[in-house]
RNA sequence: GCUCCCUUCGUCUAGUGGUCCAGGACACCGCCCUCUCAAGGCGGGAACACGAGUUCGAACCUCGUAGGGAGCGCCA
């Protein structure tokens, strides 16, 4: 056994197989679900379904200043829109305040916790005072053994009786074996004196009552388990197990914020990314299984293990995700794209009732679109009319000398095509080549202009099927007059 | 200042002492395919932070150094 780091001892079964498997994701509503968030819960999430456990949700709303309803919203929505659904919850911690004050009260009875009465200013100053000596700031213990019971004090609160000697140690499932001594820790506020729990102390009493086992986090809270650990110990309970994630950093390495632009993943549905793929992709930020790159949800969930995830952050890289979104893109059944991208449509002030089958659409651009924005932007040109055109395109290609009689020839073809499929105005642009004994490129490039006013799009006969044939060969006529003007 | 954490191609990662002059993916470059653009195929450049030690042998183990991060709240 010796050599064995901590991270691989702990991947040995702990729990008796009776013992459900229950994971929670607890945000604070101070903001939109972000990229980081979004991961943990996945991961928190994955971690239940794989383990046939269950997944609560929790709302952290103490902090009464940040907090607002939408931001709860706005997290639900995200969720939902991941789809990361919850068994249980959500639970919001504003409503468990008797739950906590009990608590907290029945810790003073047990010795384990004391009142105490130093202002902030005092502590402030105890603070600076400590940091001057070159030692941690921290709380100089003055209330710990006076056993001062309670009285009326606008300063009073409830601090936890850490222990004073020993150490803590827990085996992190990302990090390994940590150890921390107890002379590390002081003293920790547990109740505050407007009469609120403070977050250290609320999750711990949270975390037990809602019997979740493993708790899965941002690595922000290392530093908070071990005097979390402590408290469970007082409250008579055992520790859950701990896995810690690194964060996500922006591309250029530096903590995620507004400035890296789309933050909150309702950002990447408006810009036009699959769920699905985000989900990959997050997935595989920091966590992988050998060198594969595509899963879904069901390989997720069959495959993924909390303890293969890395220690180290990871950058945020727009780049990949838009790939993985093509994979999807490309690959899903056109049908199922079909409520994203007519959402998108819509989005883009397209009416997707005045033009093609959007099936057809996303057949025709989906190995040419990284999101359904870009394909909505794309698809543009077959829901409205065609007015301006581009002038290189017009110079290149329907000013040559072949421009005309091709275009007549494709229009001569498509007239007498009744049934409008793509297979049949591709055999009809192959035609009308022939009949002018051109290549398929002298035709395809002016009809290309003639249909879309530029020259880049889909293939040329799904970009004439799509127009439909009365439009078709209206573009066409409009084009073979422009080409003599 | 103190404590804890982290460090493989530009990026995400594989790697658990010999199978690694380090593999895959994104991005980039080149070629092929081709009605444009893509997609696809083939190929290319590109990394074990540094230094000691352990060992017959180290990307992998140990110790240091450097760099990065987190925390030290009556915020979460």
């Amino acid at each position: 056994m010796a050599g064995w780091s901590g991270k691989l001892a702990d991947r040995t079964p702990c729990c008796s197989p009776s013992m459900t498997i229950r994971t929670r994701f607890a945000p604070s509503p101070t903001g939109f679900l972000h990229i980081g968030g979004a991961r943990t819960a996945l991961y928190c999430w994955l971690e239940a379904r794989h383990r046939g456990g269950e997944f609560i949700l929790r709302i952290e709303d103490t902090d009464r200043e940040r907090s607002t309803q939408e931001a709860v919203q706005a997290i639900l929505d995200g969720m939902s829109w991941l789809g990361l659904d919850h068994d249980e919850g959500p639970y919001y911690q504003t409503l468990r305040m008797d739950r906590y004050r009990q608590v907290a009260e029945d810790l003073v009875k047990a010795g384990k916790a004391y009142y105490a009465y130093e202002s902030k200013e005092e502590i402030e100053a105890m603070r600076a005072e400590a940091m001057a000596k070159g030692l941690k700031p921290r709380y100089n213990g003055y209330y710990r053994d006076r056993n001062e019971g309670f009285r009326e004090d606008p300063n009073r609160v409830i601090r936890f009786r850490n222990p004073s000697s020993g150490s803590v140690v827990f085996d992190d499932k990302v990090k390994g074996r940590i150890e921390w001594s107890n002379d590390e820790l002081d003293d920790l506020v547990l109740f505050r004196s407007d009469g609120y729990p403070t977050y250290n102390f609320a999750v711990v009493v949270d975390d037990i009552d809602m019997r979740i086992s493993e708790v899965i986090r941002g690595d922000d809270h290392v530093n908070n388990t071990p005097r979390q650990i402590n408290v469970y110990h007082a409250l008579g309970a055992e520790a859950p197990t701990f896995a810690h994630l690194p964060m996500i950093l922006g591309p250029d390495g530096q903590k995620l914020s507004k400035r890296h632009g789309a933050v909150s993943v309702m950002q990447y549905r408006d810009d036009g990314f699959l769920p699905h793929a985000v989900l990959n992709y997050l997935v595989r930020l920091g966590w992988s299984h050998g060198d594969q790159e595509i899963f879904s949800r069901e390989q997720m969930i069959e495959l993924f293990d909390i303890g293969n995830a890395n220690r180290a952050p990871s950058r945020f890289d727009v780049e990949k995700l838009s790939w993985l979104n093509q994979q999807y893109i490309k690959n899903d059944d056109p049908l199922e794209l079909v409520p994203h991208f007519v959402w998108q449509l819509r989005a883009a002030g397209i009416d997707p009732e005045q033009g093609p089958e959007p099936a057809d659409v996303i057949v025709a651009l989906r190995e040419r679109a990284q999101t359904l924005k870009e394909m909505a932007e794309k698809a543009r040109v077959w829901y409205a009319p065609l007015d301006t055109y581009d002038e290189t395109a017009v110079n290149k290609h329907l000013r040559s000398v072949t421009a005309i009689p091709a275009l007549q020839a494709v229009h001569a073809q498509l007239v007498g095509t009744r049934d409008w499929s793509v297979e049949n105005v591709h055999a009809a642009i192959a035609a009308a080549a022939a009949a002018i004994n051109e290549g398929m490129g002298k035709v395809a490039q002016p009809l290309r202009v003639a249909i879309t006013g530029t020259q880049v799009s889909p293939s040329i006969d799904h970009t004439v099927f799509l127009a439909g044939r009365d439009e078709a060969l209206r573009r066409v006529e409009s084009a073979i007059k422009l080409a003599g003007a």
